[in-house]
DNA sequence: AGCAGGACCTGATGGC
DNA sequence: TGCCATCAGGTCCTGC
């Protein structure tokens, strides 16, 4: 796999903590933590929309009229949700679903057709919701209607804390009758999976994607309860996973692709064992593992 | 209720 | 060169 540079630097005059691939929990994380360097403390000046169509509540007008004035406190994640705490108790919500990406800049930046919301703050900082397929989401509610965003309010507990452990995952698995990774997908259940970490923590668990959930025993949940957290802690470290070559000078890469043992390695051997690894749609998603480590 | 499959989108890629 | 089909995957929706 090509290695991808070190990032260098932050530079607060011109970063991208974008992420080329499909954001889950961690690249999310990675962009909260960033986001919660700049904006807490700051407000919103301006709002301009240049696609309505990413805005899902309440509308683009009242989000132009209503944003500006009003003061970021904290920005929160849930799943793949980031969720910014304004001071009056109400939350502007994100989700970049499949190529959405939250920009940062300090100069004014090159904008392209997919730049499609645009938000200026009293420091002069851009963020810039930028969606190629037009997938992604953004709604600004009182803290109390949040339960409008339906998949915010079904999702599961996070799986990097103690409610995510061995004991729930087994119960749950034992009483479906799907396959194990349809049910690490499910965000009802656990909140923040992708199809990159699926495959990567089922690796690790050495537990195949088809299985039938009804069939993983106790251990092996413990297994994979462990594999999960673990693999997410290390993206985490990581950055995230990028897996397109382009960045700019000044952009930070994720460089967890560096560390992916099955994921996008179709044909090629097994870390563990040598065999070669394959794909198969399972779960109707393209899932990557070892015939042979994979039980 | 749970699960499968289609819809939503656009860009990249491959075959002819 | 262009044209078309296919694939990528997160979530919502429909239908079984």
């Amino acid at each position: 796999m090509m290695s991808k540079p070190a990032p260098t630097g932050r530079k607060w005059k011109e970063f991208d903590i974008g992420c080329e691939e499909m954001p889950e929990l961690p690249e999310v994380e990675t962009i909260r933590r960033d986001l919660e360097q700049v904006l807490p403390g700051r407000t919103f000046t301006d709002v301009k929309i240049n696609y309505n169509g990413s805005i899902k509540e309440p509308s683009a007008y009242a989000i132009k009229k209503g944003l500006p004035g009003r003061r970021v406190d904290f920005i929160d994640r849930r799943g793949k949700y980031l969720l910014f705490y304004l001071h009056d108790s109400t939350v502007l919500v994100i989700h970049l679903r499949m190529t959405g990406r939250l920009l940062l800049f300090r100069e004014i930046p090159a904008l392209d057709k997919h730049s499609h919301v645009i938000f200026n703050f009293d420091n002069h900082a851009r963020l810039i919701f930028h969606d190629i397929r037009k997938f992604g989401t953004i709604y600004w509610l009182p803290e109390k209607r949040l339960d409008i965003v339906k998949g915010l309010s079904a999702l599961g507990p996070e799986p990097l804390t103690e409610e995510f452990n061995t004991n729930y995952l087994y119960k749950t698995a034992k009483k479906r009758r799907g396959q194990i990774k349809g049910m690490l997908l499910n965000q009802s259940i656990v909140a923040g999976l992708g199809n990159i970490y699926c495959d990567e923590a089922l690796f690790l668990a050495g537990i195949r994607p088809d299985r039938n959930s009804d069939s993983v025993s106790a251990e092996e949940c413990a297994r994979l309860c462990r594999a999960i957290k673990e693999v997410l802690k290390k993206a985490i470290e990581k950055r995230g996973t990028t897996r397109s070559d382009y960045r700019d000078a000044l952009g930070n890469y994720g460089l967890f692709q560096n560390y992916l043992q099955v994921y996008g390695r179709t044909g090629k051997p097994c870390l563990a064992c040598g065999s070669m690894l394959v794909r198969e749609k399972i779960a109707g998603r393209s899932s990557h593992f070892c015939p042979q480590c994979q039980k």
